[in-house]
Formats: structure tokens, sequence, C-alpha cells
DNA sequence: GTCTATATGCCGATAGAC
DNA sequence: GTCTATCGGCATATAGAC
């Protein structure tokens, strides 16, 4: 998982996390097609092969971005399936949800997913990976069984506590002002 | 705007047009840029040269399948901007674009370009034209004076109208369930 | 760990025959 | 309207020196 020895930059990141970065970066807003590892490289002050030495494969560096960051995810959901399937439950998961998104850096890398969503198909494997989450997640809010209604009341639960961040963005509004919304909307749809 | 004088092939259809609907397929399935203009032609049976007869390029492809659908938002937009700003304006909406989406296919482009946002920027032209639209829709329903839940919640009312069509598909839902389903919970959106 | 140099291939796009 | 043939370019990826 973690790999501690690691030869540090002035900045005290080491070269694969500043990769990461740059990646992440370039793909959200160009687009993973679009984005070759020549202009990551570039960015970097580096070339091509220093790439290849971090990484297999360009594949490889969007994979290293959600197996770093899955395991929270994996809590949650570990912790909503252990739940009863009642209101209370689904008003726990909701906090618990948007605590997950404002803690760390998974909303960058949801906004990654969501963006790239025809680059993340089954033959890439993160995409493989978050879609199977993503469906365990509304597995927790809502089954088969649940009216139309209801379901895509639940679905939409969850899009409000991401969606919020992509939505409220002007005028100068706070992440607890933004997060405090996307809570009372997404509690609003799963009474 | 329509090109009637067309030479027509065994199923009625042109090739012009088959040409676009193999491409919205494709570029939906696998990707705008993953999506090679030889693939296209492979699967309609002719060679790329022959798609350069129809269009100038890849993105005049998807101008083409925007520009002859996005009539039908226009005359959306053009009566909500004309409206008051009531509950009663936008229960109206919701009516109509719901309507809206089940005519015809722009829900298949919707989907095109939710899963192709980081190929559709400003740099190419429809979508940048897409994008100014679906802000127009937006401001429909909410201001910025409007409180952040109020507006998240608005926003969530125009998804609910398009997630309804992939978060419910099995099983065995009809069209009707469907809309019926995606206006009460738009409504209850726009309350 | 990073470099130079290169292999190999597909891409979008065009020219010109039929 | 569709074809064959081709152009120039950039892509991912690798080999091997330092």
């Amino acid at each position: 998982m973690a790999r501690p020895p690691a030869a540090e930059q002035p900045d005290g990141v080491d070269t694969r996390t500043r990769i990461q970065r740059v990646a992440l970066e370039l793909f959200t807003e160009q687009g993973y097609e679009a984005t070759s590892l020549r202009e990551i490289a570039e960015r970097l002050g580096v070339t091509k092969a220093a790439l290849y030495y971090h990484f297999r494969s360009k594949e490889e560096i969007v994979q290293s971005l959600f197996t770093d960051q899955l395991a929270k995810l994996d809590e949650l959901i570990a912790w909503g399936e252990g739940q009863p399937r009642t209101l209370e439950t689904r008003r726990e998961f909701v906090h618990r949800y948007a605590d997950l998104l404002q803690s760390g850096r998974p909303l960058e890398l949801m906004r990654f997913f969501e963006r790239n969503q025809t680059s993340m198909q089954e033959k890439h494997q993160a995409g493989a990976t978050i879609r199977e989450r993503i469906g365990r997640l509304q597995g927790l809010l809502s089954t088969t069984d649940d009216p139309p209604a209801e379901r895509l009341r639940r679905s939409l639960a969850i899009m409000a506590v991401h969606t919020a961040w992509f939505v409220l963005r002007e005028p100068d509004i706070s992440d607890e002002a933004r997060r405090a919304a996307a809570v009372e909307v997404a509690l609003s749809l799963v009474e």
C-alpha cells in the first residue's frame, strides 16, 4: 500500500505523488484520453520515460489514484451493510457520506470519474471497481422492491451530496454552508 | 436545415443519417476521443473517406447531432423566460421538460453529453452551446438570490427528469411509469 | 531515477481516380 | 458518393546509457 522509502523533492513531495497530482488535474480538466503522458511529463519538467519508471502504464496511474483512497469508502459501505434498513440508518448514512466527501480528496476523484465516464469502462479496472461501489452505495438506501419514485429520490440523495460541490460555487459560500445545504436536501430525499 | 435531396439506402435511411446514428452510439458507449472515424466507417461498411464527403471533420458530426435537435429546447427556454417566476411556472416547466425528453431523441444526446463532458469543452463549439443552454434552464428555476439549499433542490429537479431514465431501468418499468416518477420527484423539488 | 533515442502503430485529414 | 493511397503527426511504450 504505502511506500515510505522514496526520494523527496525540495517541496517535500516525492515524484510519484507529483505525477498523481498533475495527472488527476489534467485528466479532470481535459479528459483522460485527451491528456498525453508527454503533457504530464512536461508539466513536471521530466520526460515520459521517467513516468514509466513509476507507473507501468497510463492506466496504472488512474488505478493508483483510486486504490490509495478507496479504503474509507469501503469502510462506509461495510458499516451500512451491517445496519438495519431503517430511516435512522439512512439519515446517519447521509451524514457519514457528507463527512467522507469533505475529508481528504475523494471529491476530486469523484469529479474526475464523473467527467471521464466513457474512459472508465469495464475494460478499465478502476472503472469497474468504482461502478461496483456506487452500486453498493445505492443498494444501502433502496432496494428494487421500492416504488420507482422512491428509488429515484434516494439516488438523488446521493447525487445531492456530490452535486452540491459543483452547483454551489459562487459567491463566497463556505464549505460549511455548502455541506449544510447538501445534508439538508439529501435528508429530505431519504425520508 | 433539412436536406431532402439525398440518395437513400435500402432501409430508407440516407448515409448521412446512418453515420450520425452509429457515431452517437459509439461516442456514447466508448467515448468521443476513444472512437475513431475508422471504427465508425467499418461499422457502416464504408471507408473513412466516405465520412469526409458528408462531414468536414469529426467535430462536425457532433455539431450536426445537436443542431438538428436544439430547436425544441430553445422553444422551451423562450417560453420559460417569458413567464413570471412563480411556483405555477416551475410546475408547468417540469411537465414541459419531461415532455421534451420523452419525444424525439434528446435523451440519447443528453446521455452522450453527460458521458463526454471532458471532450465537450469550450473549444468544442457544440459543447459551449449546450452548456449555455443548461445554464439557461437552471436560471429558469432559480436565481443566485435563493438560499443554497433551494438552489441545490432546483438543480436536482432538472437532474431528476434525466436521471429517471438511467436509474429506473429494471425490471419491466414502462415509459409512462418512469415519466410519472420523474415528474413526481421533480415537482416535489421545486415546491 | 532520469535521460536520449527509437519502435510501432493509429489518428484525423486530404488528393485524386472512378 | 465512394474508393485507394498517402501524408504528417502524435500516441503509448521500451531499450539501454548514465
